[in-house]
DNA sequence: CAAGTGTTTGCAAACGCGTCGCAACTGGCA
DNA sequence: TGCCAGTTGCGACGCGTTTGCAAACACTTG
């Protein structure tokens, strides 16, 4: 009866499975991913993995974050305007809105556009892979 | 009686009522977009620029671009993995369904989507000033 | 539990795409 | 035709990301 695991613990397990070595600094860098609450870039994602562990260069968290892009436990983001930013990956699919004024990252999910996407692609003769939905959005005014 | 005046001519038109400067290389980047059939990069466009006029720098291409595009009449795009891309205006919105395949760009438009877009940024209190749609795609395989 | 081997690391240099400063040029107007 | 702010080409620069290399390391095997 294994109780609940750590997304970090589950994060390794996985990546173990697919044959990738643990060292120091990617466990310090899926540490970092799995606490974040926010959408943090490759230069956040350092600082915060080196006040985990001061043996992490910058180098090393785009390799990493490759690794565990294709490893499937990340995905990666390219909002607007600025490098790309990234999220643990085991949390359930949603898009994004972006507040254009705070640069601020809020998750939706509307199953609705889900199923007429999937439509759309498949009368073009498609099958869709993944997609790619952003709000670029301004907070309303009240009248 | 004006007969039907050409996308350049037009766009040249828009530009001028913007108080936006004509010169050669402007003219012949605007050619170039206004006859291309697909969406391509800075690059590409500088290419076939030099093409109509040997005297367009790369340089030009992008400060024109910036320029076109925010008097409104070049869209400018960003699909995964690459530099931006760019196709003229004046053609109804549209989203995009890239081939992953063949990394071919076609275009779609999904009313229904786009309520739902804006019906889902209302309910989170913004006002949706514009959007990404981009379904990632690969060739269905007949049964 | 130490040795062996293919991986991973840090560093700094290199990269790609896009921008910028500057001096020369030029479009649109008087 | 002449003026002059706006535009251009050039090369240098900026930023995010990638890479070559030698040293350090993780995991296996004996």
């Amino acid at each position: 009866m294994s109780p609940k695991k750590s997304r970090v613990e589950d994060m390794e397990a996985a990546l173990r499975r697919a044959g990738v070595r643990m060292t120091r600094q990617r466990s310090a860098i899926l540490t970092v991913l799995s606490t974040a609450e926010d959408h943090p870039d490759a230069n956040e994602l350092h600082g915060r993995a080196r006040a985990v562990d001061e043996a992490v260069s910058l180098a090393t968290v785009y390799r990493t974050l490759a690794v565990l892009e294709d490893a499937g436990v990340v995905h990666r983001h390219a909002f607007e305007g600025g490098g790309a930013r990234f999220e643990a990956a085991d949390v359930p699919h949603h898009d994004h809105i972006i507040d254009l004024e705070t640069g601020e990252v809020m998750e939706f999910r509307s199953e609705k556009i889900e199923e007429l996407q999937a439509a759309i692609a498949a009368e073009h003769g498609f099958e869709l892979v993944h997609h790619r939905l952003e709000l670029y959005c301004r907070k309303k005014r009240r009248s």
